[in-house]
DNA sequence: GATGAATGAGGATTCATTCAT
DNA sequence: GATGAATGAATCCTCATTCAT
């Protein structure tokens, strides 16, 4: 669990923007470097490669996802429905706000070739499925939750529809009632918008109640 | 709609592959040169640049893209149910044969600057709404269909659903059940899974029937 | 004494204009044979090399060159000083209507390695020289022009000059009074300008009269 | 005014020789590079590219050329031929001095599209122009000099008979009595030669006298 | 600890030319 | 005779990284 200075934080920041705009391959170490106000050297001195630094990225986002779903897990006070709901905003409230780096994610994941990356986002992925998982299936076995239902691809849609709206979002915003909206209160409106959405979505596949 | 020799779907199909794996800017056009087994020249050759080989991947894909909806559409025998089941059997079936170019378009649809490849993908998106939004609008005004739905967000789902299912395909493969079985095989399995378990989210979501 | 196509003139004529305008090296075989209208292979199948086109334009150029003195020195009719003004008056309209060719000599005479234009050059300034300094020499021993004059310096400033007014054109133009002159009409008003300019220069220089 | 460092002067005379040999266009960065004996990469990394070392090479000489008329016109001691014969003096001593950027600028000042480079060639024979047609008019107006000269074409014989020196140089050495004459007093006497002639010329051409 | 200079490998592209037809 | 396709060398430039200070 490193510790960054300001001025590492500093570029790690511009970098995730930038890997997020452009791509890794797509941004040059003098991009990260000119817009962060450092010296080129800096990056391959602080971080040890322009790789390494995309590594310093994903560890710094995900131990702050990592924490977030186990406190969640472990309450005994709430249903699995309930649960789940909590796990809906939380994610998309999470997903929103950390547009850049999922983006980023959501490239990396794409590539071919195995990457220390990518070793990173496949134990998340693991972790978060033996985490969840749990709850569905013991929901399931209880009778709250009908059984025929596909967690992983159900996974697949909490992910992938939250993903998909940041492509997404320049659509939504061209219809003129939303012309107008600042960028924050759009986005705002957007996460309520897709949590209520998603909650309905898992509410009639899992329960087939409204 | 450009005629290609044979040579230069070679090159088209490497490059949309290359593109696939590393990325538009990780590709070289010497490695595409290479596997395509052609001079590097002839890249310039025959597409201008390696920007316009990128847009050539798009406009040779799309085209193929734009017709399959349009039928489908004016098809006034089925009812819109059908309609959808058609069009997620068609979805799942053509993002899953061209995984590579869908991959490559969920890259592209990220960046963050204006290139001509954004506007033919925002085209498309424009020109798919345009289609089956009336669907859904026509039967929730005849009752068909619930009409509290967010058509938009849906589509994210199916989009984002499908896009999710290729990095999540390594992950559904590990479970020892799919180790042995051959790529196609386990890919027409996918199909089917992922087809089927749409149709019954769209259905809970639009209809609360089961 | 090579004898060209249409088609070959075609090509010498455009290749003679995009050297003068952008020189040997920064023109390329493709620019002329996209302006000349003809296949890229053409270049090298009718002339050899864009080497031996730049050689064939000399030629053509200088056999036109070379003829026109020498029919004027054996003119026995003609006072020295009669011989000069018409040579000056040859010599600016033939410059003057060959910019672009006298734009490629000036440019071509100025590099230092060796190369078969160099010595087509070469032998055309050894030949006028030949032809000139007779002219003056006769004249300085009878006495119609002063003995010391750098008659080497004075084709220099010949040369010189009327080299000099092409890069000084777009300056003269500058003026308000030409302004809305069509080029041809502002060409031979130069003719007339430079010409008698030098006739001046050299009668004063020569014999010391005005 | 910028400040080079030992290298990039290396490589900016370097640079100026062989655009001065074989053109802009004809000499490229790699031989540059091995001449001044440094990195290729060190040209785009000091200079920003080839055109802008170029711009550099015009920057650095002309630098020198600007102020040294301006200390001169501005001398009121003189008398106006006693001015032009210092000018003369000068420019004879600077051109055959800088014969490289001399050959440069012959060059660069016929290219037909503008450039940064032919804005500063055009700045400069402004500025030089400006600086001596006063230096005339006033003679012409007070009676010290003819009414009826050519100004503009004499400064053309000035430069253009300067600039025509140099390639006439071989031609003038070919002599038998410079055969042996090392390279730097060969100069020495040119610059002498030349510099007695446009004197000659100038005293001829504007006060009639010898 | 921090930096400006320097490096060599590799980037995309264009070049003049040749080949098969 | 004439041409479109094809080629490999060379173009300028940028890359991520390292070095000396």
């Amino acid at each position: 669990m490193e510790v960054y200075s300001e001025k590492q934080l500093g570029i790690l920041f511009v970098a995730e923007r930038l890997f997020a705009d452009k791509g890794f391959h797509g941004t040059s170490v003098r991009d990260i470097a000119q817009e962060a106000d450092v010296n080129i050297a800096m990056i391959s001195y602080y971080f040890g490669s322009k790789e390494k630094l995309l590594e310093a990225v994903f560890r710094y986002r995900m131990n702050a996802s990592r924490s977030f779903i186990q406190e969640l897990v472990q309450n005994d006070t709430m249903g699995p429905m309930e649960k789940l709901y909590a796990l809906i905003d939380r994610f998309v409230n999470k997903l929103l706000n950390e547009q850049n780096f999922q983006c980023i994610m959501n490239r990396e994941q794409m590539n071919r070739d195995q990457s220390p990356v990518k070793d990173l986002i496949w134990d998340l992925k693991v972790e978060m499925m033996g985490l969840i998982q749990p709850i569905v299936t013991k929901a399931q076995e209880d009778g709250t939750f009908y059984k025929d239902v596909d967690v992983v691809l159900l996974m697949s849609t909490l992910f992938g529809t939250i993903h998909q709206v940041m492509p997404a979002k320049s659509f939504i915003r061209s219809e003129p009632e939303f012309a107008h909206m600042p960028e924050d209160e759009f986005r705002e409106y957007l996460k309520i918008r897709v949590s209520a959405y998603l909650k309905k979505l898992f509410k009639a596949i899992l329960t087939h109640e409204f």
